[in-house]
DNA sequence: ACCCAGGGTCATA
DNA sequence: TATGACCATGGG
């Protein structure tokens, strides 16, 4: 296996966080629901709202759909902007269901997936890539704020690629590797981890993988 | 009181 | 194509 400053990266992290297991979430749906909600918001609250679509028994296509928006606007309200991603919600549920569901949707190929999944409106480049690799197991690379900061800070990348730049960039370190679904499912969530559990809460991390690289905050 | 969080869309130039 | 406004709750 090629040797590049991502598979340096992950070897770094995984050592350090171990394996997470990601997504947080029951099965491929509540992955989709997770990946809308979690837009822009922090997974604290989106743990709240998936606790309200779940006690209410609104955690399946079909029950949100026979929702009033407003009711499941109210629902998710603690994720934030929850007028949007009510209807969001929505948008997506109808193309998963006009689409034969998960059974269906499995057979597709993924580039045409991942069409089909931006072409929902609501659905951008980073909730497209989240369903995909964690609700449908595809070999791609999930770019966020995080992977960007962290990429950049590290003299990978400029640091103002596109994002199909990037997610190509990423994907193709880990070309022909058998196990890049597994590899890119852990790396996304070492890098939101390793945000959230240290360096949000010290200017330098102390004991973490990246040490002197891993400035957060600004410049 | 301020800043930010596992983004995306839409209107404008 | 490239900015800017807008969406909104909750924790640090």
């Amino acid at each position: 296996m090629a040797s590049n400053p991502y598979t340096q990266l992950h070897r770094r992290l995984l050592q350090h966080y171990g394996p997470q297991q990601w997504w947080p979430a029951d099965g491929p749906f509540e992955v989709m629901v997770g990946a809308v909600l979690t837009q822009n918001t922090a997974w604290g609250n989106v743990e709240k709202a998936i606790a309200n679509l779940q006690a209410a028994g609104a955690l399946a296509p079909e029950a949100i759909l026979s929702l009033p928006e407003e009711a499941l606007a109210a629902l998710i309200r603690p994720s934030g902007y929850f007028n949007i991603k009510a209807r969001r919600l929505r948008n997506l549920c109808q193309w998963y269901q006009q689409h034969g569901a998960l059974a269906g949707l499995q057979q597709w190929e993924t580039t045409s997936l991942r069409q089909a999944l931006l072409g929902v409106n609501g659905v951008g480049p980073e909730t497209a890539d989240d369903i995909l690799l964690y609700a449908f197991a595809r070999p791609v690379f999930v770019i966020d704020s995080y992977t960007r900061r962290i990429l950049s800070r590290l003299g990978v990348i400029q640091g103002d690629e596109g994002y199909e730049s990037l997610r190509q960039q990423l994907e193709a370190a880990f070309e022909g590797d058998s196990q890049a679904v597994s590899i890119f499912n852990e790396l996304h969530a070492l890098i939101v981890m390793h945000a959230k559990e240290h360096c949000r809460k010290r200017p330098y991390c102390e004991g973490c993988p990246l040490r002197s690289d891993c400035v957060y905050g600004d410049q």
